[in-house]
DNA sequence: TTCTATAATGATAACCAATATCATTATGGA
DNA sequence: TCCATAATGATATTGGTTATCATTATAGAA
């Protein structure tokens, strides 16, 4: 799945519900599609060049995670990273550095997948939740923190 | 386990590092073991009776994770919510609410558990992170937000 | 027990990611 | 082209959290 393509589909869903997709959604859409694992709002603001001002870039990724285009992960220091949602760049998990907060995206072979399903399947049940998504969340040192 | 002995084990390794488990401490932990999830500071500034003072209550959260007697846990709205480590109340899973961010703690037999174990292994493993730990966090909507 | 060094407390101020406000600008459709 | 409305961006505000600091409480020494 190129870029271009995710942008088609993100474009496509926003035009469904009458939202538009400005060059500054564009911008935030790109750096995060290119991006390996969530951003925050602070950092894209970092990195983007020219960097869009923070208060159009709050809005841009509270616009696209409303649409359903973004998904908000919460992290430490009170961080609210987004990444492209599952729907457009695939089902994953996390890898994060409990000292640096880094967060790495992980795929996983399908025989492991539908194990951990069968788990999230099983524990929604129980606590009586209507299931709408998993994530294995695993914690450890990266490298540059070890 | 009884919540005596987590305090008992919580109160050995605080003065094992020259802390002192004082009332304002107890008060915190012993909220946040008899809670069926993890506990803003917020949630218990409004629960316990009488309220310790907010400045307090973050700086007792603080330490007490710090000394890894808490172990906290980010969520929306930028609140962060704690829970007593694993070593103090077991290894557990997460059942969040997309809708309310409720989070209820889950327990797996043993054989989900260990599959689940396998997997974070690997994961880390490719990752070239040092593993500390997994938690597996499902989300759905909870029997109120259905 | 009394003294003393130091840990802990709590009122207050400061911090910072995130959100709300609002006048201005841009855009798609009639 | 005109207009209704969506989007922008500078600014102010919110709210969870952290820092400051004078006061209080505690553990260990004398």
């Amino acid at each position: 799945m190129t870029v271009d393509q995710i942008e088609q589909m993100a474009r496509i869903r926003l035009g469904e519900r009458g939202i538009r997709y400005t060059r500054g959604r564009q911008q935030v859409m790109e750096a995060l599609i290119r991006a390996d694992g969530p951003r925050a709002a602070v950092e894209l603001h970092r990195e983007m060049q020219p960097p869009l001002p923070l208060s159009s870039l709050y809005r841009s990724l509270a616009v696209l995670a409303e649409a359903g285009i973004l998904s908000p992960h919460h992290g430490a220091q009170g961080m609210t990273r987004y990444e492209p949602a599952e729907w457009l760049i695939g089902h994953h998990h996390h890898l994060v550095c409990v000292d640096c907060g880094a967060v790495d995206d992980v795929e996983l072979s399908s025989e492991m997948e539908s194990a951990i399903e069968r788990v999230a399947v099983r524990i929604a049940g129980a606590g009586g939740y209507a299931l709408t998504g998993h994530t294995l969340e695993v914690e450890g040192r990266c490298r540059l923190c070890a």
